[in-house]
DNA sequence: GTTTAGCACTCGAGTATTATGAGTGCTAAG
DNA sequence: CTTAGCACTCATAATACTCGAGTGCTAAAC
């Protein structure tokens, strides 16, 4: 059977109306419709026509038609009809971001909240990096008697700080020794190239600061780790609720079950590393709990090989559209936020943290 | 009408029922009890006496019992015996400790998710300052031609970073220089503190690097604002869907537009600073919609100054004697380890972040 | 050949009706 | 003071019934 423009524009319209009123759509509402002049009848042969050839499914008997997973998946290939931002959308947009990614501190997961805001579902953020890290150089500053402050920045340009205390007075000779052996043999070594062995050799050279090699270590293999390790945040999970398909609340909490951030963290792999916005519509997920979930997610680059993604989580009847457009605007405009890398003199720039 | 004893120990079955079952309980299944050996006609009349001095309540005419607020905090006050945690839990509360703390690097935000899991509920937790912060020193560290990184540690002895690069490359005296201004005049000064004349005094005496003191100022002062504001997190929303009284998906939802961090950064305020345990009953919060809600919270010490709170939101018929069982051990784990301020040579050790 | 009107049929959702029984308050006897 | 007995209440569950949206099919109209 072919799939004609009639059909397509019927399974459009029936997509869409589900989308807004997230019930089954029978022939004599689309024959309402404006651009739709056929009787029910026509409609219906078509409805029928449709639903054998995948697209539509059928409740039971009497309801109308809702969209097949391979429904959505065709009308968000070919049928879907960019949704242009409002002037309104985007200066709100705006706003949010730049009220709230002031405090970089933990933007990734600001970022999360905010896609959840302006979705009004649950969003994630995570923050994946390319490669292995490593520490690129080690700074020690002295602070007080006892102690001092381990200052180690990371291939990537992350800085990340410790403070050390110890029960013994330490002398500047001690710091500057211990300064320059970790960066004469710890730098450049990803987590798993420090060995035992290097470790010994550190240690050895160390000399009086030969102690505080393990301290040391401990930290830098764990600033790595987490380096490369990527970090998911999940929020907004009871936007959830608010849809219809979950007022069943065993379903929703089904789903809130399995909406937690390690299944996220296997989203990653599924993704296409070229096209930078996806959308996986139910049965295509990998956890089969999430039969009737999308996920559209979009990457967006910080600089310095690490890479970002949003995305939200919500019923497969979700508006795609709408969506795509918000997330991608939103992405865009991050990808502006952390690409001004370099600070014209005297203006706020980024990256790193607190 | 007094409060006998047989009266108490009506009330204290009743409780405990209705928290174990969630249903309101009759006479029949307490008569039915091995220590409450009386007739239901008898333990009928007692609950009458019980229902108008105000600790009952009936959800209809012929539906068993509910303890009203009044009953819950009674119950709390006086009747909850300690509930004593088994081996096996404090094994596993240690374990999850354990496991989980090793990353401190949100510690805070990890302390709520793993209360959440062990209550089943609901969790948050924050951190709150006494005093403002200040900056107790200035380090800068050359980063290639043109970039320095920023380091400053805060009266609380947290530590914090920022990487500055700049267009044009600077000299070692201009860092050099920068860093000795900086200690001079900003040091001990509170976000506050920093009014536009100082930073015009900073900005002149800093001769060549006049042009970095804004970005420094910036920094300095959101570091100093994020010490000042407890931070908030709240996490297991979902966990509430598995409370029955959050069947009903309208009260759930409503329920969980309240939970958001803005209520729970009013919590605090209703805090008795003496106790170390506190347990707010429904009407006894001061947000109007969360009537049939309980919190209950404790605080603990983490050093410097600085306090965490935790708690957890439930149901006002929620488990009190365990969780506060569980949420004090747990408090009493988080001191210990945060207690540990001064590393016996070659051990972990802790505070700060990266 | 395509479109449409007509019609019998299906079946979920909503409504009304009716048990059922847990729980109560009260009275009177133990 | 306690308890057995009993009439009464009322939410919940079960059942039956209606309603109507939507369907598929056939035959007539275009």
């Amino acid at each position: 059977m072919e799939l004609t423009d009639r059909k397509k524009k019927i399974l459009r319209a029936i997509v869409e109306s589900y989308i807004q009123e997230a019930e089954p759509v029978g022939s004599k509402s689309l024959a309402a419709m404006p651009d739709l002049n056929y009787s029910s009848a026509t409609i219906r042969n078509e409805m029928a026509d449709l639903t054998t050839m995948g697209y539509l499914e059928q409740p039971h008997t009497s309801a109308g038609r809702i969209p097949s997973p391979a429904g959505y998946r065709l009308y968000i290939d070919e049928l879907m009809q960019n949704y242009r931002l409002s002037v309104d959308e985007t200066h709100s947009l705006n706003e949010a971001m730049e009220q709230k990614l002031q405090e970089f501190d933990s933007a990734i997961s600001q970022m999360g909240k905010l896609v959840s805001q302006i979705t009004n579902l649950p969003a994630y953020a995570m923050t994946s990096q390319k490669g292995a890290a490593t520490v690129r150089r080690f700074d020690l500053i002295m602070a007080g008697e006892s102690g001092f402050i381990l200052v180690v920045m990371t291939s990537s340009e992350a800085i990340r700080n410790k403070l050390i205390k110890l029960p013994v007075s330490i002398t500047e000779q001690d710091v500057k020794l211990l300064s320059a052996v970790l960066n004469a043999s710890l730098t450049d070594l990803t987590a798993a190239e420090i060995t035992p062995e290097v470790l010994n050799r550190v240690t050895r050279s160390a000399g009086a600061a030969a102690g505080l090699v393990p301290v040391v270590v401990d930290f830098v293999t764990h600033v790595l780790q987490q380096q490369e390790k990527s970090e998911v945040y999940v929020t907004g999970q009871a936007k959830l609720l608010s849809q219809p398909e979950y007022h069943d609340i065993g379903k929703a909490q089904q789903m809130l079950d399995e909406l937690d951030e390690e299944m996220i963290s296997g989203l990653p792999a599924l993704v296409d590393p070229d096209q930078p916005m996806q959308i996986l519509v139910g049965p295509e997920n990998i956890t089969q709990e999430l039969k009737n979930t999308s996920v559209v997610m979009t990457r967006f680059d910080i600089g310095d090989g690490m890479q970002g993604m949003i995305g939200v989580v919500g019923p497969t009847r979700m508006d795609y559209a709408k969506i795509t457009a918000r997330l991608s605007y939103f992405a865009e405009g991050l990808a502006k936020m952390f690409g001004k890398q370099v600070l014209p003199p005297a203006k706020e720039e980024n990256k790193e943290e607190s």
